[in-house]
This record gives C-alpha cells, sequence and structure tokens, in this order.
DNA sequence: ATCCGGGTAGGTGATATCGCCTAGGTGCGG
DNA sequence: CCGCACCTAGGCGATATCACCTACCCGGAT
C-alpha cells in the first residue's frame, strides 16, 4: 500500500533456497522472481549443514526445502529449524509424492509440501500463502492426505498406521538385508520378538512378506 | 569464425531438454544461455512420449536427457531415439549416482552421464564437447568406469558378472515383492528352476539371501 | 570335437520365515 | 480403574528359502 503503486507488488517475502542442485536452485529463482518480483531470495543453500548455519542469519520469511541432500534430510532439518525460528514458514519441495513423507514433513513442522514438478507460479502462490499462516499442499497430495485425516477421525482400525519405534528400528535393518536371526542380535532380542515386530509391520504396511516390506521401505525412504 | 567476431562466439549448437521438473528445465536453460549463448534450447519437453513426438522435428544435435519421468525410462527413450537419430549425441541427466545406471545408459547409446548436482558451465562444456563426439562424465563416476574397465580387460573371473536375462526376468519379479512359486508361475517355470536362478543371481549380485538381492536391485534400478 | 555358460529340473536336508495362539510387563488416556 | 498400544517372548505347525548335489539340452567359442 504505501511504497510502490504498482499493481501487483506486495509485501517483500524472503525466501531461504535449499537444494543440492544448483541448475534447480536457478530455475526456482528465476521462476518466482518473474512470476512475482517481491518474492526475493536472500540466500540458497546446498546442504543442510548450510542451511542450520545460514538461516538464521539470513532472516528469512520462508524456506523451500529440499528432503535428499547429501549431508542429511531435509525433513530432520526442518525439526530442527522450527525448534530455533518457529515462525518460519518451511515449505518441502520434493520429487517423492509419498503421503508418509508428506506426514513426517508436516508433522516435523513444515507449512507445505509441493512436488518438484511444480510451476513457478503454483509454487509463488504457496509461497505466499504459506507466509500468510495457511497450509499449502500439492493438489496431488491434497486428495490424498484428506482421505487419512477423514479415515482417522473416522472408525476403528488404522489399516495404514504408523509404525513404532521399534518397528522402526527392525525395519531399518531389514531394509538392510539383515536376517531375522541377525536383527535380533543387533537389538539384543529374541528371534521370536522380531517375528511378532515383523507381522506388526506387515500388517501397518499392508504386505504379506518381508522382501514386500523391504521394498516398500526402500521406497518410502524409511532407510 | 565468419559470422561474429564476439570473444567466444562459437558455432551454434541446438539442445533439447528432456525432464519432467519445469524448474529444473528452466535453471538448465537460463545457466546454459547465460555461460554460452551460442548454445540455443530448440525444445523442452517433460514426458517420454513428447521427446519421442518432438525429437525428430526439433533436430537437436544434444540431448539432455533425465532417466525417472512420469511415463518412463530416459535409458530407454535414448535406446529409442539412437536407432532413429544417431547423429545426435544424448547426455544424461539423472540424479542417480550408480554405475549400473551410467553403464546402462552408455550402452543405450548415450554419450555421455552427468549428475543433477553439475552446474552450469561444467555442463556447457559437456554439451559442446558431447556435440564434437566426445563421450562426457560427471568426475565422480569417471573413476568408478575407469576402475570398472580395468577389471573387465584384466584378469580371471568377473566378480560383478552381468546377468543374464532369464535371471533379469526372475530378478524383476523378486523386486517386485513375488515369491518363488508366484515367480514360478508366471514365469511357467518350475520353482526349482526359479532358485537355480536365484542362487546364481546371489553369486553374481555378491549377496547371500533374496531380502539382499531385491535391495541390491531397487538400488541399481533394475526395476 | 569339445568345452562352457545358460536354461531347465530334480533329490535331500538344513534353516528361515510366517501364521496363529497365549501371555506378562509397561505406560498412557478416558 | 480399565482399556489399549507397545514391547517382550514362547509353543506349534506349515511353508518358503537356501545350499549342496546331479542331470540333460542347447548354442557358441576354442
Amino acid at each position: 500500500m504505501t511504497s510502490e503503486s504498482e499493481t501487483g507488488t506486495r509485501e517483500v517475502v524472503r525466501v531461504l533456497l535449499v537444494d543440492d542442485h544448483p541448475l534447480f536452485r536457478a530455475g526456482v529463482a528465476q521462476r518466482l522472481m518473474e512470476t512475482d518480483s517481491s518474492l526475493l531470495i536472500v540466500a540458497e543453500c546446498g546442504t543442510v549443514r548450510e542451511v542450520l548455519e545460514y538461516a538464521p542469519r539470513a532472516r528469512p520469511d520462508v524456506i523451500l526445502m529440499d528432503i535428499g541432500m547429501p549431508d542429511g534430510n531435509g525433513i530432520e532439518a526442518t525439526r530442527q529449524l522450527m525448534a530455533d525460528m518457529p515462525e518460519v514458514a518451511i515449505i518441502i519441495l520434493s520429487i517423492y509424492d509419498d503421503i508418509q513423507y508428506v506426514d513426517a514433513a508436516l508433522e516435523a513442522g513444515a507449512a507445505g509440501y509441493f512436488l518438484k514438478t511444480v510451476q513457478g507460479p503454483e509454487l509463488a502462490t504457496a509461497i505466499r500463502n504459506a507466509h500468510e499462516g495457511d497450509a499449502v499442499l500439492s493438489p496431488e497430495l491434497a486428495e490424498a492426505v484428506f482421505r487419512r485425516i477423514s479415515r482417522r477421525t473416522g472408525s476403528t482400525s488404522a489399516p495404514a498406521d504408523l509404525l513404532s519405534g521399534r518397528e522402526l528400528d527392525v525395519l531399518r535393518l531389514l531394509a538392510l538385508g539383515r536376517a531375522n536371526k541377525e536383527i535380533a542380535r543387533e537389538l539384543e532380542l529374541s528371534v521370536r520378538t522380531v517375528e511378532a515386530h515383523l507381522r506388526s509391520i506387515y500388517a501397518k504396511l499392508q504386505v504379506g512378506s518381508r522382501t514386500e516390506a523391504v521394498i516398500a521401505a526402500i521406497r518410502k525412504g524409511a532407510v
């Protein structure tokens, strides 16, 4: 209102861009600027280490965060950043269209989750909405998340419940190729207990064998 | 020589850009143009279908090709394109730093393989070299490929032998989570034969169980 | 002519995995 | 206080998987 009277000029939003692909960052920067010049890229980071170091100094309003980076996980980074900077809105930008990732991201405090197939204008709108406190989701994902929520508020059992801590321990070793006996040894459990955990993992993941569980685990990035 | 006398102006190279992430394409286009304005992006495609349709018309000198696209595989697309347009140089641009992908890409006729973590100038140089007939590889990958070749020309046994056709059939079903009995049914074999193939798969992949074989298969993209 | 790798298949026996059951301890929320 | 989920663990039995072995057919290389 006060500054320029140009059509479409709005309050400046400071954006921090986190992705280990420089060319992708360049594309985001270019398209955002092109779409809405009041979106200001204040910094770019290519690693988790960098974002944890620079984010407090760069004072961004919104962080665009990749998941898979050479030195760590964007979701974990989100959790840590939200602890220090609760007012920042973090939007995950990932290639994975997996509900469990979306869940994990939102649980970690992310304000949104978009696929990297997103177009510039869509992303610009999401950034603005996130900055105003809205939750933003890829339309492809929104529907699935909605189904999940309605199921949760809904009835009895949960076909896609989250794995418990111990189950995740077992699943991680499973996805490393360990046999039950080895898993038992590494976790200091009896083989029977490992088997029991596996059965409940199969039930929650809705699979019928360790092979399918491994596939699910790897694809969903539980490893 | 003949056209402009500007420093650094060289023969125009026509580039076709294939990737399902518009923002990544934008970044490549921007950085390439910035680095070397004689690299001309003649078209962009977001799917395998599109590239197979538009490539012959766009008459590119060099194609930058992603691997994972919604409707198919960039390596397979490379194989098909090389059949029709043997003079084009295809550079794979992938997030996967896996030797077996590199092998498969080069075997399919690609002129090079770069990770998406590549920087603009590096990529520009690679495009120009590929257009002049050179093979181009990410430095991270070149070393591993070299090791592989020296092993091949080298000594006796091959610790990493290639899987045979039937073994691949079995491995693919394995990586889909099928049990031996199901694999046998789908391939119209006896379970004993499936087991035999699995044993030789384990030997070639140097793993000790179906679980590890599945992991290897998924990670190396045999699926 | 012979050897070798691949594809097929069986025998035998050792384990591993899986399903279904019970069951005690813990901790949390109604 | 009771229920419920989680973690633990065992019994029992049915399959599945795996490791050795032999065996035959085929096609390409020596």
